[in-house]
DNA sequence: CCTTGAACCTCTAGTGGCTAGAGGTTCTAT
DNA sequence: ATAGAACCTCTAGCCACTAGAGGTTCAAGG
């Protein structure tokens, strides 16, 4: 059993966020000490890596809780799950296109030669 | 002049997001009629026109309201703004970089065979 | 000129995913 | 027994909006 500071340690994770993941749902209520300070166990170690691994690909807590509960349910469709991280994986292309254009768009306004006479930024005058 | 409606329909942009950036200064103040209610001239579509790109571009708001600052400011170095718009393209490539690990990933789990004997979903058990 | 209803006004509160701080209690090592 | 590190709860703040309540004003048609 291991206190909350221990368990941030090990998963490289802020305590106020392991309360805040506790009280979102997205772990479950640890034990507490006669003293009300939280323990916890291997198992909760476990889940607040998949819980930090999943946040780390980008899923949302919404997206979290619910693999939790399908992976809870047995019999329940895999393809469920692999349906949230084939949507994932289609926001994160979406994502990588939408920036790669902004790129694009910044490097060719830093690319525009300054023009002193003026006293206009070619920064600006692109943006607008 | 126009309505805040109008404004809003010609830069695409939400009638509450235009108050709002009326009231984080990112927009002047607009003259109101008798009645109180904002009328916009020529030069407000063009500044909101400029607020709405940058933002697209994803600078923050504080960045938006540093640049208008600088370009406000004639005698004032087109290099900050430069300055600007130069770590924003380097934000915008770590976070290319960034998203293009987790597309990896991502493909990488959703590649995975189904194990139907363990009953366990590959997703689930490679994202832990 | 009067009425209708679309468009506007302000103000408050909510979103997601934390993070910070105040003010107080408990644990652990000496 | 005591010091002080670590914990507790609760509230509020961050960004960039967005939604809704409850009330006012505008513009067009009769």
């Amino acid at each position: 059993m291991i206190s909350i500071g221990e368990l941030a340690r090990r998963t490289a994770t802020k305590i106020p966020t392991i309360r805040y993941y506790e009280q979102a749902g997205l772990v479950p209520a640890a034990d507490r000490t006669e003293g009300n300070q939280r323990r916890y166990g291997r198992e909760a170690v476990q889940r607040l890596q998949f819980v930090r691994h999943c946040r780390e690909l980008g899923f949302s807590l919404d997206d979290i809780r619910e693999m939790i509960l399908l992976d809870a349910d047995p019999d329940l469709p895999c393809s469920a799950i692999h349906g949230i991280a084939e949507s994932q994986l289609a926001a994160v292309r979406a994502r990588i296109s939408r920036l790669k254009s902004l790129e694009r768009e910044l490097t060719r306004i830093l690319a525009l030669p300054h023009d002193a006479s003026s006293g206009q930024c070619a920064v600006i005058t692109n943006l607008v």
